[in-house]
DNA sequence: TGACTTGTACCATAATACTGGTAAAACAAT
DNA sequence: ATTGTTTTACCAGTATTATGGTACAAGTCA
């Protein structure tokens, strides 16, 4: 469901809880989803259920998952809107892709060849997928 | 000249060596200049002068820079080669386009706001500026 | 009721990351 | 030779990150 890299020097608990925003946002993950148990992606990343459980419940204070005892973890509603960061859009599209040139660029990589690499991506990006009902 | 902060997860020498790489490889840093001194780019960066030092000795372990003591750290010839990583050219470029692509949707932006926004970004690139003589 | 699942709250421990400080080694310049 | 600059190498201490473990609270389900 997720990825994690060990080796990233991102911090385990920075890599999870971006990875389930970008799930968010980009519809992998939809409002009212389940999320894996706190032991089970535990398990299934090769971390520690502690660190899955604080990243959850940082999200939930954010207002993007919400959790019931016993039941699970859940996508909340409007989770969407809560998923990407501060920021005015237009700035932070700036700010994002003038990164993003750098790092590429660090890597060698001219804008051309990032766009042209990016148009083929950005043609086979996989449909949403159902969802169960809404149990918040 | 680097910008480094303490509150992204992302550790400080972490921060500062993507900083430096990227600089060499987009040509803000030519091969032969000077870096600032351990102690002084430390100040300028309000972070300690050893997180500093470890950069600097990781990237001459990693061939990118040149350090002499008494003189000071340079950016060793042929660094802008070895200033981005390991991995086949296509291999990288693909996963770091990827990478990008999620977390641009992570921020509620679809791949033609990217693509838009890189083409105007793309036009506008600062010219190389000139350096000493290279020391090493 | 009782068994089970799930999130939550601890505790202790270890490894990193970072800081602050000191001192030594290598080199330049006077 | 002396002074000053730089990198380098330590040391101790703190904070963060991550682990492993146990226990509890709240809910589901038979």
């Amino acid at each position: 469901m997720f990825e994690v890299d060990p080796d990233d020097p991102l911090p385990l608990y920075a890599q999870l809880e971006r990875g389930i925003r970008a799930a968010i946002a980009t519809g992998r993950l939809r409002e009212g989803d389940q999320l894996p148990t706190v032991r089970q992606l535990a398990v299934d990343l090769r971390i520690n259920a502690n660190t899955v459980a604080r990243v959850y419940s940082e999200l939930e204070r954010a207002g993007v998952l919400g959790t019931r005892r016993g039941v699970g973890t859940f996508v909340r509603d409007g989770a969407k809107i809560w998923a990407s960061e501060k920021g005015s859009r237009n700035a932070v599209l700036k700010s994002l892709v003038r990164r993003f040139l750098v790092e590429a660029d660090a890597l060698g990589f001219s804008s051309e060849d990032v766009i042209e690499q990016l148009r083929g991506e950005s043609s086979r990006r996989e449909s949403p997928h159902g969802h169960d009902d809404n149990p918040l």
